[in-house]
DNA sequence: TTTGACCTTCCAGAGACTGGAAGGTTTACT
DNA sequence: AGTAAACCTTCCAGTCTCTGGAAGGTCAAA
């Protein structure tokens, strides 16, 4: 199955997959007389696994991982547990630090009445012209 | 004042500045005999001005905008409600996106026992033996 | 005078792709 | 058989926002 076929079923585009395959995520399949990659299911079962850590915001490194323990049978759960874990809070810190943001803007914005008369408490704030800080 | 004390009261790091300098961000300022940048007040407002901008999360462009808007004395606050009212519906974009990870990756982490034996949901939906999907 | 802490430029790398150019191959249709 | 569209290939460059490091010049204090 050549690599457009592979990017449909995987959901990956397949720029992304050759990528993949450049920084060695992906191992190099076999190629037509052509030259052209040649994919078949397990292949596309691999790419559909990366495809998947992804959409759950693992970072490469990390899908890396997660895919060496998943093809490890003696793994311990303890240690894909310990990865998500790892991931769950590096998200919520995430959300935290946006959440802050979404609040001093709504803050700001609100005070804006935003007409076509220039002063405005946004660039005030971000000028410190009254916090001083 | 040089890039050292000009990094203090701005809170932007050296190499950050100079980085700010080339992309335009920041105008090139006035140099001592020996070539060293020496910065004045004004500078120093306007990289803290930068500064807090980027602590809200808007983009490098946006911040060129926001620096435009202010020192326009006839701009309309509306031009910067409007940018900011954009940011902030990226930024919920955004939280949405973290929210729902989270959410499956709790889920999946909460049924994984966690311990020395292989088996492991969190690598079977990756997998996606049980929904097929 | 010598150390150490500054400063300078330039180049490379991070992370995760994405776009485009230049060219070869396959497929479908006339 | 010819041809045009839709594939595929490689390689290079760009995105975004810095950050690190190398190689070298300058300044202030001991």
């Amino acid at each position: 199955m050549n690599i457009g076929q592979a990017s449909e079923l995987s959901g990956i585009p397949s720029k992304t997959i050759r990528y993949y395959e450049s920084i060695g995520l992906i191992p190099a399949p076999a190629r037509t007389e052509s030259g052209y990659r040649d994919y078949s299911q397990p292949e596309i079962e691999t790419m559909r696994f990366i495809q998947r850590a992804r959409n759950l915001g693992f970072t490469i490194k990390d899908v890396c991982e997660l895919i060496d323990l998943w093809q490890d049978q003696h793994r311990a759960s303890a240690q894909v547990k310990a990865l998500t874990q790892r991931h769950i809070s590096d998200i919520e810190n995430k959300i935290q630090e946006l959440e802050s943001m979404r609040h001093t803007l709504v803050m700001l914005s609100d005070k804006c009445h935003g007409d076509d008369r220039p002063d405005c408490p946004i660039l005030e704030d971000l000028a410190a012209l009254n916090t001083g800080n």
